[in-house]
RNA sequence: GGACGCUUAGCUCAGCUGGUUAGAGCGUCUCGUUUACACCGAGAAGGUCAAAGGUUCGAAUCCUUUAGCGUCCACCA
C-alpha cells in the first residue's frame, strides 16, 4: 500500500506543478508536433494588476489550449500586454502628480515617457506572475508587448501600407473632443449618460421667421442654418432663403435648408444647425455646403469670436445667452427634457464636438486588395474595409459565438463611420508622418535631410492592438511563426470589446494579410458579484484572484467560473461556489488515493517506461459495462469540448466523477476488491476509469489532476493523449 | 426610437430541433464517527416552469400579446 499519499489535497503545492510544466518546455509549441493550434492572448492592460474578470477570460483560453495540446496539436498560446495609451497615460500622470506635484507638461514629454515605461515594466512583471498563479499554459518565450520594438515597426508598416493605399487620410472633421483628457476619442470610446436638461424655444431675432429649440443655447453663435424636414408644410416657404440676424452682438448668416434627418415632431420641427459643435449638424452642413464656425475651444471655453462671451465656460455662457434671450423677448418657453450627455469613457470628461485636424481610416473607400486568401474575395478585387469585415463573417470563415454577438457585429458595421485613429497623447505609437514646409512624408523611419518635423499625435491604442494576432508572430517579417500559426484558431474577448477590438482585428488582418485573424471569436460575459453588481474600482468591491487561489486553489476558482456558465453569459461570482469546487478537488484526490492504494504492488507503472501497465487481464462483464459507459462519457465530453461548450462539459464531468465514479463505482468495487476472484478485474477497471477521468478533467482542473498523475507517472499529464476512446489493457 | 436577451425549487443555473412522475449544484431538514474523503455518506422536503391566449393527441419547450428585469445600438436638436 502506498501509505504516503496525504489524506487531503494540498493546493499550496500548485506553484511547484506550474514550475514543472514551465520547465518542461511544453508550453512552447516548438517542442510539440502536430497541426498548429493558436490562441493569441487578449493582452491585459499594462495599468496594473489583474482582476477576477481576467481569471475568467484566461480560464476559457487555458481550457481550449490544454484540450488542443492533449489532442496532439502544436499548441501555441501567445501571451502579451497592452500599453493601453489613454489608461496608462492617465494613471501614470496621476501617480506623478501625487508623488511630485507636477503634471506631465511640467516634466516634459521625454521624462514622462520614461516614467511610463518604468511603470509598465513593473506591472508587466506583476501580471505575468498572476497569470502563472491561475495556471495559464502560455508560451512565455514569445511574450509580446504592444509598444516594444518589433510591434513598433509593425505599427509603422501597417500605417504606411494603409496610407499608400489611400485608406488613411488626414483632414479636418468634427470629432469627439475630450476637454478633460485633452485628446480626441473615437465613437467607440464615448459613453452616453442620461441627464435632466432643458429645451429652450426661441428665435434668433425678432425679424427671424422660425422658432427653434435647443438644449445648448451657447452654441447658437456658431449656427449657419436652420434645417427643417422637406415634407414639413409649415416651413416649405422658407427653404432656400437666407437671413442675417444679430445675435448677442454677433452677426449670423442663417440659411433655411431642407434635410430629411430632421424630425418634424420634435421641438418646433426646426433645428438650428451648428456645424462646428455637433457631429450630426456637421453632416447636415456637409450636405448643404454650410460654413463651419468654431466658437468653442479645446478647453471647453468660448472663443474670441463670441465677443462678450469670450473666455467663458460653456455653462456660464449658456446662462448669459438665456438671460439675453429673455431680455430681448426672444425666449418663448423652456421645457424639461431628458437628454443624453456624451462623456469620454476613460476620463469621464464631457465630450465637446470640435472641428479638428485628425487622421482617419476610410472604411468606405474602394481599393484593390493586394492579396487575398479569403473566401469570396479574389486578389486584386475592389473592396472596401467594411465589405471585408462583413464578408469573412457572413461566409462563415469567422464564427462569432454566441450567435447574438454576430448580429451586433453586423449592425455595428452598418452604422460605422470613418475611424479616428489620432490621439493627442504622449504615450503611444507616434504617427509615422513627417512634415517639411509643404512636403509630407510617411515612412518607417524619419526621412533624410533636415527640418523634418514628426506629427505630434499618437495612434489610438486599438490601432496597434488590432494588429495583434499577426504582429505577435513577427509580421511584417515573413517569419516561420507567422507562416505556421496564422490565422489563429480561437480568440476569447469580452463583449465590451467586440467593436473596438474584435471588429478592428478583422479589418486589419484581412487588409494586411488577406487572412482572417481567427476562426472562432468566443465572446464571453463579465464577472459580477453575487448581487449582480459589476466589480469596479469606484465601488471598491474588487476581488484579488490571487487571494482566492491561495485560499481554495486555482482549480477551484477556474471551475467556479466555468461550470454552468453559458457562452457569452455573465457569471455571478460567489465564494461558496469556489469552496464547493475546492471540495471537489479534494474528492478527486481521495478517489485517486483509494484507487492507487488498492492497486497491486509493485507499482502499476514501471519507472521510465510508464506507458506499459504491468497489470493486465480480463475484465469481468460488470466491470466491462462500467468501461462501456465511461466510453460514452468520453464521446460526449469530447463533442462538447469541440463545440467549446465548456459549461456543460465541466458540469457533466463533475457529476460523473462525484456521483457515479466516487459514489457508485468505487463503493461497489470495495467488495470486489476483497474477493480474490474479482479483484484483478476491479483493479483494472478502477485504474482505467480514474486515469481517463484525470485526462478529461485536466483542461479544467490542471493542478490537481497533474499532481495526482505525478504520483504514478514519469511523464506529464499535460501532454498525454486525450482519450479518443477508453483503452483497457487486456490480453 | 431600433435590436437583442432574460423571467424554471430559498439562491445560481441546465433543460437541443415539443413526448414517460420538470433536473443539477449550493442552501435547508433528518439520519449516519461503514478503514478514499466530515473539504464526507445515506435520505427528505421544496417548483400551477412570469401572466394570458393560441397551435397540438401532447408545451417549460412553437406562435401572439402583456408585465418586470437587463444589455447593445442610434441619438432627439
Amino acid at each position: 500500500m502506498n501509505e504516503e499519499i496525504a489524506k487531503s489535497y494540498d493546493q499550496s503545492k500548485e506553484s511547484e506543478i506550474y514550475q514543472i510544466w514551465e520547465s518542461s518546455g511544453y508550453f512552447n509549441p516548438d517542442n510539440l508536433s502536430g497541426k498548429p493550434y493558436t490562441i493569441i492572448m487578449p493582452p491585459p492592460n499594462a495599468t496594473g494588476t489583474l482582476h477576477i474578470g481576467h481569471t475568467f477570460e484566461h480560464t476559457i483560453q487555458d481550457i481550449a489550449i490544454r484540450f488542443a495540446r492533449m489532442r496532439g496539436r502544436k499548441a501555441l498560446w501567445l501571451p502579451g500586454t497592452d500599453h493601453a495609451a489613454i489608461a496608462t497615460n492617465t494613471k501614470v500622470e496621476k501617480i506623478l502628480i501625487k508623488e511630485t506635484g507636477q503634471n506631465r507638461h511640467q516634466i516634459g514629454r521625454e521624462k514622462f515617457i520614461k516614467k511610463v515605461e518604468e511603470f509598465v515594466q513593473g506591472s508587466r512583471g506583476t501580471i505575468q506572475n498572476q497569470l502563472r498563479v491561475i495556471g495559464d499554459s502560455a508560451d512565455w518565450s514569445r511574450e509580446a508587448f504592444t509598444m516594444d520594438e518589433e510591434r513598433t515597426l509593425a505599427v509603422r508598416t501597417a500605417f504606411k501600407n494603409m496610407f499608400d493605399a489611400g485608406l488613411v487620410y488626414r483632414g479636418i472633421r468634427v470629432i469627439n473632443w475630450d476637454p478633460k483628457g485633452q485628446t480626441a476619442v473615437s465613437d467607440d470610446e464615448v459613453v452616453y449618460k442620461p441627464e435632466q436638461g432643458k429645451l429652450y424655444y426661441f428665435k434668433y431675432s425678432t425679424d427671424f421667421p422660425i422658432t427653434i429649440a435647443t438644449t445648448r443655447p451657447e452654441t447658437k453663435l456658431g449656427d449657419a442654418a436652420v434645417a427643417v424636414n422637406p415634407e414639413d408644410s409649415r416651413y416649405k416657404q422658407f427653404v432656400g432663403k437666407e437671413y442675417e440676424v444679430g445675435f448677442m452682438g454677433n452677426k449670423l448668416k442663417i440659411r433655411i435648408v431642407a434635410d430629411e434627418t430632421v424630425d418634424p415632431k420634435f421641438g418646433t420641427g426646426a433645428v438650428g444647425v451648428t456645424p462646428a459643435h455637433s457631429i450630426t449638424d456637421y453632416e447636415i452642413a456637409q450636405r448643404h455646403k454650410l460654413p463651419t464656425i468654431q466658437i468653442i475651444n479645446e478647453y471647453g471655453k468660448m472663443m474670441d469670436n463670441t465677443q462678450s462671451l469670450a473666455g467663458k465656460k460653456t455653462k456660464d455662457a449658456r446662462e448669459e445667452v438665456v438671460a439675453w434671450l429673455k431680455e430681448n423677448n426672444l425666449l418663448e418657453k423652456i421645457e424639461d427634457v431628458e437628454l443624453n450627455i456624451t462623456t469620454a469613457e476613460r476620463s469621464g470628461g464631457i465630450i465637446e464636438p470640435l472641428p479638428k485636424l485628425q487622421w482617419f481610416i476610410d472604411v468606405n473607400k474602394k481599393f484593390p486588395i493586394k492579396h487575398s486568401e479569403l473566401k469570396n474575395i479574389e486578389t486584386g478585387q475592389e473592396v472596401t474595409l467594411k465589405e471585408l469585415m462583413r464578408s469573412v463573417v457572413s461566409s462563415g470563415e469567422i464564427q462569432i459565438l454566441p450567435e447574438r454577438e454576430e448580429k451586433k457585429y453586423f449592425h455595428w458595421i452598418d452604422n460605422l463611420r470613418d475611424w479616428n485613429i489620432s490621439r493627442q497623447l504622449w504615450y503611444g505609437h507616434r504617427i509615422p508622418v513627417w512634415y517639411r514646409n509643404d512636403e509630407i512624408y510617411c515612412g518607417l523611419e524619419a526621412p533624410g535631410g533636415s527640418n523634418w518635423r514628426q506629427d505630434e499625435d499618437t495612434l489610438d491604442t486599438w490601432f496597434s492592438s488590432a494588429l495583434w494576432t499577426f504582429t505577435t508572430l513577427g509580421w511584417p517579417k515573413k517569419t516561420s511563426d507567422l507562416q505556421t500559426f496564422h490565422p489563429t484558431q480561437f480568440m476569447s474577448p469580452g463583449y465590451e470589446i467586440l467593436f473596438p477590438w474584435v471588429a478592428r482585428m478583422i479589418l486589419m488582418s484581412t487588409f494586411h494579410l488577406g487572412q482572417i485573424p481567427f476562426e472562432i471569436a468566443y465572446i464571453h460575459g463579465i464577472v459580477r458579484n453575487k448581487d449582480g453588481q459589476k466589480f469596479s474600482k469606484s465601488l471598491d468591491n474588487g476581488i484579488d484572484p490571487v487571494d482566492i487561489v491561495t485560499k481554495y486553489g486555482a482549480d477551484a476558482l477556474r471551475m467556479a467560473l466555468v461550470v454552468g456558465v453559458g457562452t457569452g453569459n455573465d457569471v455571478k461570482y460567489d465564494e461558496m461556489k469556489v469552496k464547493g469546487y475546492r471540495n471537489f478537488a479534494n474528492k478527486i484526490w481521495n478517489a485517486a488515493r483509494f484507487v492507487y492504494n488498492n492497486a497491486p504492488q509493485p507499482p502499476l507503472y514501471q519507472s521510465g517506461g510508464d506507458r506499459t501497465p504491468v497489470l493486465s487481464g480480463e475484465l469481468l462483464p460488470r466491470d466491462q459495462k462500467i468501461i462501456d459507459e465511461l466510453r460514452e462519457l468520453v464521446t460526449r465530453i469530447t463533442e462538447q469540448m469541440e463545440k467549446y461548450d465548456f459549461a456543460h462539459a465541466s458540469e457533466d464531468l463533475y457529476h460523473y466523477f462525484w456521483h457515479t465514479f466516487a459514489d457508485k463505482i468505487i463503493e461497489e468495487a470495495k467488495p470486489k476488491l476483497a474477493d480474490e476472484t474479482t479483484k484483478a478485474s476491479a483493479q483494472i477497471m478502477l485504474m482505467t476509469s480514474l486515469e481517463t477521468l484525470l485526462k478529461l478533467l485536466h483542461p479544467f482542473m490542471p493542478f490537481v489532476t497533474e499532481t495526482i498523475w505525478q504520483l504514478n507517472h514519469k511523464d506529464l499529464l499535460m501532454i498525454r493523449q486525450w482519450p479518443n476512446e477508453v483503452v483497457v489493457s487486456s490480453k
